[in-house]
RNA sequence: GGGCUCUUAGCUCAGUUGGUAGAGCGCCUCGUUUACACCGAGGAUGCCGGGGGUUCGAGUCCCUCAGGGCCCACCA
């Protein structure tokens, strides 16, 4: 170790311009970050991050700073600490956002029907939203479009990486997982033929949300509404005896899907209506009136037409009352050439329904109305009104329900027992603010459904089954993979006991061609990364993990999800801690997203103002706690990039008074600390020791806000009052005053490290072998504080007020001065002669602290 | 309609178990000092959303009202 090795020199102008990139490639080349897995092994424990894996395709906003920010905050706590971090980083890359970037930027769509192309060369290359029509896009074979999927998405990946090393996240890079790679794909398949096994993922026909664009089935948890512009119809039903009855609809095309009419069972007006029937205008089909407790009063006239489907609550009084299905609509969002009930129909009913056949939704109403009025069935003009419609979070276009036979995952919905332990695992997670459980709560109490996992889409986790073929062609029994032959993709691999050639044949076998839910691998992120059955050594170290970190936006879907498999594969909770960041908002308070056109990208935020500005600002939030971002006046940015260029100056300053060695260990600083006797520096010390104990606890609670506000609070007045009273002792080679200041700029370094990691990396480097990042938290062990170094300050203040009263400089003599104040004050009174120019002082006690008189010298000319 | 959360200086926010209202920014004044001009020093600024209650004492606890935000429910 020689001393050459052991610092860099210290930098006559301190800058954080190039900070980042030359901190980054030496973390890198040195490994800083890295999960020290025998160490890990030894100490017998890990902390272990479960990292959100952001939408590759998608792009990066201002809010993701600010959640990863949190999230290694605690990284870099608990790495000082002396932790062994396992910390990954995932890339969610499989799923439909993916696919539609593909789309757009390749000007390609994927038709399974069409054959491979060996060498494919898409038409178009960084194409976007505006450059790429659906309709021009070019059909390729399924193979063709994951191969763009992939080539995309790995090209993606690759600036997200750029952006979190230049933010400074301490991940480890070894450990980085896809959520479309091979591993991810396993464990998916792996799980759910688990979840299969034990009869918790199971196959059903139901009705089912579908977005029409996409033409996939989606879940609850991907559902948005959104307000949409309707109207509301009066339309009669005829009763046997001549008599109508009058109902109101939003969706008068779907009267072919009538299938009966309901009233709240307390509805006077209705009572004597039920069990009678009436038939349906247009089409004369008879239909039953019904009671559900569901049908409100209020709405409409009371009473309403249950069609198959107009809405989830359509879904209940059919499934709840046994109504039979008379869908119309297909999975194009068209309506199907022959309606299911045409038979029910009259001849006129089916010279109406040829009118809407074919047509979209928007078109059939139009149609359905001119008949309507036509029949006279329609009582005046329609009457306009707004109300919230049910989307695909990520569609354009209303969901419709189709009836669909899909894959589910049991979830409590309709399992108490399930529920119940979802929600005691819930109780045994810390959640970070506490009250952020609730919504985790009401989500699993609210759940109406089991998850349906299956997509009819193309870029993702396979369903890894296949079926057998019965001898008209039929699927039959399921048919099941070894665990060891995943991942598997049932379109190209062939079951065991079967060959290529019996593939579609009657008595052979079909793969199922569906894929999973995003969610249903980024569900499995803590056994994906921690190597779930195939890594059980470092899987029994990880898991469960020790902290989840994630916005509160996905607390319905990624939180819950992965409770759920936590506890469906494992019967454990996922991680003990769940840190849920607020959102950013705008200076609107509105929330930034995407539609609303407020997103505020991040990239040329930290070119401005630096990486350790930029985590500043996020580390003053709270977790919870929304955060209001005004682009055009980042000014916690500017608080933040102050805060750390006060550091480099601080820093040099204090180096300046000796050789610049500095403390490594707390020993080095208890020897250290036997040099510091004089009263004011021992304050000091003893002031800064109450101010780690604080940051320790706070940080320890995953409340970095605190601890970052305790400490800085410290630096300041550290740099203003204590560093200004103590320099001229230093300057003459007082060796408390210099022990004491080195022993503080590097305790205080260290505090700051986890938001400021390059200003004190950098700083660190002057004087130490060794990054900061791994050096130890500070312990400081000091009496406690005698209230020398507030009382020296308060009077600091008065001294310096009275130059400024004078409107003289601060480094006007003073001849003479009669200062007020606590007996302790004599303790530091050539402190306070040194920095105030003060010739004689005269101290008087007082519980105030005040200048009573002070004559200062003419100001030099 | 239900749940959670917020309302404190012009702005962004702290304010631990109840004990004299805080910080930063901005603003005003001063200062050209050998750590720092991406600077330093000093100063002004409040019906703590409204109204009740508990208490010797309430920004803090309870009730209530109002207004933001988020989530859920609400498609007739």
């Amino acid at each position: 170790m020689t001393s050459a090795s052991r610092s860099a020199a210290i930098p006559e102008k301190p800058a954080l311009e190039g900070l980042e990139p030359k901190w980054a490639d030496i973390w890198e080349q040195q490994g800083t970050y890295r999960f020290d897995r025998a160490a890990a092994l030894s100490a017998g424990s890990a902390f272990s991050i479960d990292t959100p894996p952001p939408t590759a395709s998608g792009s990066l906003h201002i809010g993701h700073v600010f959640s990863y920010t949190h999230m290694d905050l605690a990284a870099r706590f608990h790495r000082m600490r002396g932790e062994h971090i396992f910390y990954p980083m995932g890339w969610d890359d499989n799923g439909l956002p993916t696919e539609r970037r593909v789309q757009n930027y390749y000007g390609v769509r994927c038709d399974p029907t069409l054959p491979y192309v060996e060498g494919y060369v898409p038409p178009l290359e960084g194409g976007d939203n505006s450059s790429s029509k659906a309709a021009d896009q070019v059909p390729i074979s399924r193979r063709n479009f994951i191969e763009l999927c992939e080539r995309l998405t790995i090209e993606d990946e690759r600036q997200f990486e750029d952006l979190w090393r230049a933010m400074g996240l301490s991940v480890d890079w070894s450990l980085t997982y896809r959520t479309i790679g091979v591993e991810a794909q396993t464990v998916a398949q792996r799980a759910f033929l688990r979840n299969l096994a034990r009869g918790e993922a199971y196959q059903a026909e139901a009705p089912t949300l579908w977005d029409i664009t996409f033409r996939t089935a989606v879940a609850q948890a991907e559902l948005e509404d959104k307000e949409q512009p309707a109207a509301y119809h009066a339309v009669t039903f005829h009763q046997a005896d001549g008599g109508t009855i009058e109902i109101a609809t939003t969706r008068p095309e779907l009267l072919p899907a009538c299938v009966a009419l309901v009233a709240h069972p307390d509805d006077e007006r209705y009572q004597h209506l039920f069990g009678t029937t009436v038939t349906t205008p247009l089409f004369g089909v008879e239909v039953p009136i019904v009671a559900h407790r569901l049908a409100q009063k209020d709405k409409g006239t009371g009473i309403a037409m249950i069609c198959t489907f107009g809405d989830v609550t359509d879904v209940v009084w059919w499934r709840e009352l046994d109504l039979p299905n008379r869908t119309v609509l297909g999975r194009d969002g068209r309506f199907l050439d022959e309606a299911p009930a045409g038979e029910l129909f009259t001849d006129a009913g089916r010279a109406a329904y040829a009118e809407l056949a074919g047509k979209t939704v928007f078109s059939a109403k139009a149609a359905t109305v001119e008949l309507l009025r036509a029949s006279g069935d329609l009582i005046g003009d329609p009457k306009p009104t707004t109300h919230a419609v049910k989307f695909f979070e990520k569609g354009d276009k209303p969901l419709e329900i189709v009836s669909t036979r899909q894959w589910y995952i049991a979830n409590g919905a309709r399992d108490e027992k399930l529920r119940d332990r979802l929600l005691d695992a819930g109780r045994q997670i810390d959640f970070h603010p506490d009250f952020m459980r609730v919504r985790y709560e009401n989500w699993v109490g609210g759940l109406t459904g089991d998850w349906l996992i299956s997509r009819q889409r193309f870029f993702g986790v396979p369903i890894p089954v296949w079926y057998h073929l019965d001898a008209d062609g039929e699927r039959g029994d399921v048919i099941i993979p070894d665990e060891h032959a995943l991942p598997v993709d049932p379109s190209t691999d062939v079951p065991p006991g079967f060959t290529e050639t019996q593939r579609g044949v009657p008595g052979g076998f079909e793969g199922d061609h569906d894929i999973m839910d995003t969610w249903s691998t980024s569900s499995l992120t803590p056994q994906i990364a921690g190597g779930w059955e195939s890594d059980p050594e470092l899987f029994g170290l990880v898991f469960p993990y020790s902290l989840r970190s994630q916005g509160q936006d996905i607390i319905r879907t990624w939180l819950f999800s992965t409770v759920l498999r936590a506890q469906l594969e494992h019967g454990s909770i996922p991680w003990t801690n769940a840190g849920i960041s607020g959102f950013i908002v705008d200076p609107d308070r509105k929330k930034m997203s995407k539609s609303k056109g407020n997103v505020v990208t991040p990239g040329a935020i930290l070119d401005e103002h630096g990486a350790d500005a930029v985590r500043y600002w996020a580390a003053s939030s709270r977790l919870g706690t929304d955060a209001a971002f005004d682009p055009q006046n980042p000014k916690q940015m500017k608080i933040g990039r102050r805060l750390a260029i006060k550091v480099l100056n601080a820093a040099k300053f204090v180096y300046s008074f000796g050789d610049g060695r500095g403390l490594s260990s707390a020993a080095e600083g208890d020897a250290y600390r036997n040099h510091v006797t004089n009263p004011l520096d021992v304050d000091m010390l003893a002031v800064l020791a109450d101010v780690v104990r604080q940051a320790t606890t706070a940080y320890e609670a995953f409340d970095h806000a605190r601890a970052l506000e305790v400490t800085e609070q410290f630096f300041w007045t550290f740099c203003d009052d204590y560093l200004e009273l103590v320099k001229e002792r230093a300057y003459a080679g007082d060796g408390s005053s210099v022990a004491a200041l080195r022993l503080a700029i590097d305790v205080m370094l260290r505090l700051l490290a986890p938001v400021l990691p390059f200003a004190t990396e950098e700083v660190w480097s002057w004087t130490h072998e060794g990054s900061v990042h791994t050096a130890a938290w500070p312990i400081l062990e000091a009496e406690a504080p005698r209230g020398l170094l507030p009382a020296v300050s308060a009077a600091l203040i008065g001294i310096r007020r009275a130059k400024t009263e004078a409107q003289a400089s601060q480094k006007t003599e003073v001849i003479s001065a009669t200062l007020a104040g606590p007996a302790i004050l004599a303790d530091a009174a050539d402190d306070l002669k040194a920095v105030g120019r003060i010739a004689q002082l005269e101290l008087v006690e007082s519980d105030e602290i005040e200048v009573r008189s002070i004559e200062l010298a003419e100001a030099p000319a």
